[in-house]
DNA sequence: CGAATACTTGAGCTCAATCAATCACGGTGG
DNA sequence: CCACCGTGATTGATTGAGCTCAAGTATTCG
């Protein structure tokens, strides 16, 4: 995975002290639980293949997915100070994860500063999309909101190499998009629909293709920059 | 400040790399803009007194505030590496900040990891709160909403000491909070008046007191756990 | 005493929610 | 082999929460 152009290079021995913070491998197939909702998990991971998903729910079951989690991005940061209130996180597709000890971070961030830097580098990367998320969920109409989650989810997928002649999988139902995009099910559905129709894009057998990035990035006024290389813990 | 309860003690030795890496002071006053939109700032900043907040717009000026900030909140790393698309940050009272120079962060992280660590948990716990804020414009409505933020801003002002005789400072007019809640101004004004007219709260003169604070963690599905201590750089 | 800013309220409209079927499809058990 | 599910996608009809438009009412300030 470091082969992975995207992906910053990393030193001997830097590379030897995250060998020496993960306590190994967890795979969790398609829909299953990464991180239950409302529990402290012991563990920080590093999404390895595959897709997930972060969420909260409210008390009477509506939900809201946070983000979505694709290689390369470490999970359960949040947490770390949260009492009970916490996220939970979702496998989309199979996924494999390394594993590390939460208690752990703090001799990481002391062993090597480096690290810890690029951690918090992370974390701000993340809570970046979180904001264009809040925007979205905030400020946009459906059909804008719709082009936006199309045109990111393909850019990021495109980065760390997911893409398959002009295709990337894209494992999620109309359920997961409503709840990421704040809207009902059948509303996603009819925006969907629309979309598709005007030959913006191309969903298919769990794969998503962009017919018309250009378009799409107008409609949801948003516009991927190229993105700078990111650590990889 | 530091003599506030809600913030972690720290080393004399920490202290000094503190006030190393700090450049300087700067006061902004009410409706000010502290970052602006679209520009990289090179410095980083602690709020120290005042309210401000972070916001992003779209290109036809709709406008969606991300995140209140309150005395102790450290301001500026998500645009770390963001080119261009950054959020902007105004003072909603005259406020003032420590003023820190960016370019020196990953100094205080090699020279300090203990900081670098407390930072890197600063990011998370507003990671935390954009997550809760974005689960409000995804999935509550009009009522929830306000009932959530009214909550929100009381439960961290009164933290950070800043309650008088049951009443905190709420620096902020009506399309703030519409903006912040993902609502129109005139809805918001509806909602307001609704909750008020109930005598769940009361805002005058720039002032905030609520009146029935379970009903309003109820109506907002919303408790603010009691929050651990917080470090302060 | 205007002029500007913020708040308030009513009326009507619209986008998106909800309700209610229907359809497609891949199991799976008889 | 086929009837029978269960899940997800699709579509139409209806409803409603929140939008926009339009006026009015404080309040402050030069």
């Amino acid at each position: 995975m470091r082969g992975n152009a995207a992906f910053l290079p990393i030193s001997t021995e830097e590379l030897k002290a995250i060998e020496a913070f993960r306590i190994g491998t967890r795979r969790v197939e398609a829909g299953g639980t990464v991180i239950e909702e409302h529990s402290r998990s012991p563990h920080l991971y590093t999404l390895y293949t595959g897709w997930a998903f972060r969420y909260k729910s409210l008390s009477d079951g509506r939900r809201q997915i946070l983000s979505f989690l694709l290689p390369g991005d470490f999970i359960g940061l949040q947490d770390e100070f949260a009492e009970g209130q916490t996220h939970g996180v979702e496998a989309a597709s199979d996924a494999t994860f390394c594993v590390f000890e939460r208690d752990r971070l703090w001799d990481l961030f002391h062993a090597q500063p480096k690290l810890g830097y690029d951690i918090t580098w992370l974390a701000a990367r993340e809570e970046k999309m979180i904001d264009d998320n809040l925007v979205t969920t905030g400020r946009r109409n459906a059909g804008e909101r719709v082009a936006m989650l199309l045109m990111h989810l393909y850019r990021r997928a495109e980065r760390v190499g997911m893409v398959r002649d002009g295709w990337v999988p894209f494992p999620f139902n109309q359920q997961h998009i409503a709840d990421a995009l704040g809207l009902s099910l059948v509303h996603t559905n009819k925006t969907l629909r629309r979309l598709q129709r005007m030959g913006l894009h191309k969903i298919d057998g769990g794969w998503l293709r962009i017919l018309e990035p250009h378009a799409l990035e107008a409609l949801g006024d948003y516009f991927e920059r190229p993105l700078r290389l990111v650590p990889l813990i």
